[in-house]
RNA sequence: GGGUCGGUGUCCGAGUGGCCAAAGGAAGCAGACUGUAAAUCUGCCGGCUCAGCCUACGGGGGUUCGAAUCCCUCCCGGCCCA
């Protein structure tokens, strides 16, 4: 699948490398096929938006001939990693990890491919390793490689050390032996000698690097992708109702949509150039459009569109396209029963009884079991500022009762919380 | 184990007997202006059956008319010593 550009050129193009552990890695990935891992802790039930650039640098992996090795961390999952963490974890029952461990291998594959002749991809727990080993022959023939002086200095640690009030555990401080003896493992076991991963990941993966060294006497390569940011400079993947999960049931298709869609100006550009294979000619463009007409958004309709389809599928995109075309139009009830069926199929909806419509519901409360609103007191306080809508018409009294009356086209209810979150409310019989 | 400092609302952080649902900041939410962007401005920002009540300042107990504030005890963390 290769288009003719190397696949270091185009990493770096698209501003997708921060970091080479050796700059002959430039050549090694455009000319020869070789194997490259990069690990997952399962810390939830699903992947988030965050992983996305790492799953798809697997992707851009495998389509250039390379071999893709995605390992889940169903043992370093309960140390967890320090880095980029400014306190101690709580640590993950087993249980839940295996559970978390299991979708995600499942959200991996979805990006890979398995079938290829040549370079099929892998998706590996290090459970399978690591949970083996007995301490005593780790601490003999891994441990010792390890300088506690060089550890310690080490950004992810050094920080946590330096905390007044946090300090780090010893458990977590190990995590970094783990990670390496993962790379060890995987390159003695599948030939792999390219780690990548964010550029948070640079202290453990080059200590891997360091062991492979010491042990093997073999050189092995690590690469780091920049942290993707927002345009504050804050971490990337959350929105105002949280984490942007993949798992539809999670973040819904159209709230994953509408994540991307509000990508601001400043990283719109470079947004594109991680998360979708759009070429340098529409990038070019696209670049150009925010810059002359911005109010446009053309730029980040293409990211939303691109991102969803890759996650959700094109019939996916679609839907939740029209559904907030629709949702953003002006008058809603001017829609035809038909496109308003479409538009909110995949909007998150809550179900009521019937018969409290008859008696009528307080607004407020209606607001709170939708969701929108944490508790009823901020139901009322939101209201109260104007900042709920009913059908898209703003109604500033909590406890105004909405019943039967204020159904629409099929019989539902379309309850907004400020201009961007909206429930569909149905009626149940 | 000894000493010492500390544990306050989502986070940071003031408060050392009543004026404390607890200063200030950040985050977040709503509104205005815009482009479903950013910046800015205004308001909100524990809960509830909301002009009232309930729950809260690490846990438990006590002193007091009254405690985040004082005492006892336990738990947790930092630093120093062993």
């Amino acid at each position: 699948m290769g288009d003719g550009v190397g696949l270091f050129e185009e990493m770096k193009g698209r501003g997708l490398i921060a970091q080479v552990t050796d700059s002959a890695i430039g050549e090694m990935l455009n000319s020869s096929s070789l194997s490259a891992y990069i690990g997952f802790d399962p810390t939830a039930d699903s992947l988030h938006v965050g992983h996305l650039v790492q799953i798809f640098n697997l992707k851009r992996l495998q389509e250039h001939g390379h071999r893709p090795i995605a390992v889940a961390g169903g043992a370093t999952g309960l140390i967890g990693d320090p880095s980029g963490k400014s306190e101690e974890r709580n640590l993950l029952d087993g249980d839940i990890l295996a559970q978390n461990l299991a979708r995600i291998e499942a959200q991996l594959s979805r990006f890979l491919d398995f079938e290829s002749k040549t370079n099929s991809a892998l998706v590996l727990n290090n459970a399978d390793w690591l949970g083996r080993i007995h301490l005593v022959d780790f601490l003999r023939d891994i441990g010792k490689y390890f300088s506690v002086n060089q550890m310690v200095a080490k950004e992810s640690v050094k920080s946590r050390i330096a905390s007044r009030d946090q300090g780090i555990s010893f458990t977590e401080f190990t995590y970094m032996l783990l990670q390496s003896y993962d790379f060890l493992h995987l390159f003695d076991n599948y030939n792999c000698i390219l780690q990548m991963g964010a550029s948070d990941q640079w202290g453990n993966i080059t200590s891997g690097i360091e062991l492979i060294r010491k042990m093997r006497q073999k050189v092995a390569y690590g690469l780091t992708t920049p942290l993707v940011l927002k345009a504050d400079g804050t971490k990337f993947g959350k929105s105002e109702s949280g984490t942007v999960w993949i798992d539809p049931d999670k973040t819904s298709p159209y709230q994953f949509y509408q994540f991307f869609l509000r990508a601001e100006d400043e990283v719109v550009g470079s947004y594109l150039r991680s998360f979708t294979w759009l070429g340098a000619d529409e990038l070019g463009e696209l670049d150009l459009a925010t810059v002359r007409e911005p109010g446009k958004r053309r730029a980040q309709n293409a990211l939303a569109a691109a991102v969803t389809d890759l996650v959700h599928g094109p019939e996916m995109t679609r839907k939740v396209k029209v559904a907030a075309q629709a949702l953003f139009s002006e008058d809603i009830l001017g829609l035809s029963e038909e496109m308003l069926a479409l538009a909110i199929e995949d909007a998150p909806t809550i179900s009521i009884p019937a018969s409290s419509l008859s008696d009528g519901v307080a607004l407020a409360d209606l607001l709170y079991d939708a969701g929108l609103a944490k508790s009823k007191s901020e139901s009322r306080k939101v209201i109260a500022q104007g900042g709920a809508y009913l059908n898209n018409v703003r109604v500033a009294d909590p406890d105004v009762k909405v019943n039967s009356g204020d159904l629409i086209a099929g019989g539902v209810l379309l309850l907004r919380r400020g201009k961007k979150d909206y429930v569909v409310v149905r009626v149940t019989t």
